[in-house]
DNA sequence: GCCTATAATGAGAATCATTATCAACCAGCG
DNA sequence: CGCTGGTTGATAATGATTCTCATTATAGGC
């Protein structure tokens, strides 16, 4: 599933900075799993070859050029993925216990109504209503 | 709306823990407000009665016996709200600008459809699952 | 009411993820 | 070639959270 490179290229081009060696293999260490990473565990998939702060900044610009989102987990860390656009919309099992996060995708009816529900929520006064994820909490196979 | 305090005791005391006065000070500033806090937010709800190290570890106490459920949010910042049995099920708007969190409540028909969907995770091989949460990201009043 | 074993507290140190800093580096361009 | 501005990497700084430990409060037994 090698997202078309050029995409990212064009986003990050409109955001005015450039798509460099280490970026890319960010990039390709996100496309490599299923599941948001952290800083750290980024670190180790690309087996030390970007160090940890220019990971970390890294991150920061991609979350700022739109191409990686951010996810917030246990023991205050945070794990990113590819942006919707880029990786579908999607939601995610999370384990209480190790904090590992699994993608899912929801029955088509059911992704329709939530999607509804949201449209709703933006015509409220109080909130203006942007994406939506659903997080179900349990145990992964490993922690089982 | 206060919650009986009996209950919180009772499940405390099978925990095997005391219900002090520290502790009544946490759980009713987290009934007071309508969503997660965070250990300092309470620190300062509370007019610095209770020393931030306390609430900290408060917290983890009233989590350990399933009084209170954290919701990890930007910065690394964990927040804390009622456990669900006691405060009921909900879910949450969550202001991408500063954080803050809001309790919300689903259309009957949808919360089925999504209970339904969780029990066949459930059932599924590799993950057994718990509770679930709908978090919908957005742009508070405040921060619009 | 008084004592004692044990849980709980508070202040500060220690930890860990994340962010900021800054000098060295690299790509494109005149 | 040498300049200019974005980029990198090592390290220091920050901020939330956790740990430590001496002190204090509490539930029972007397």
């Amino acid at each position: 599933m090698p997202v078309p490179d050029r995409q990212i290229e064009e986003r990050l081009a409109e955001a005015g900075v450039r798509y460099t060696a280490g970026r890319r293999h960010v990039v390709s260490a996100l496309e490599r799993v299923d599941g948001p990473l952290s800083a750290a565990e980024l670190h180790l998939e690309m087996g030390g070859a970007v160090p940890v702060s220019s990971v970390y900044r890294t991150l920061a610009v991609l979350e700022e050029a739109g191409v990686v989102e951010p996810h917030h987990g246990a023991r205050g860390i945070t794990r990113y993925e590819m942006a919707e656009w880029l990786a579908g919309h999607h939601h995610h099992l999370v384990c209480i216990e190790c904090g590992a996060v699994e993608d899912i995708e929801l029955p088509e009816p059911l992704e329709v109504e939530l999607e509804r529900l949201v449209g709703q929520l933006s015509a409220s006064a109080s909130f203006s209503a942007g994406g939506h994820s659903l997080e179900v909490d349990g145990r992964c196979a490993r922690c089982r």
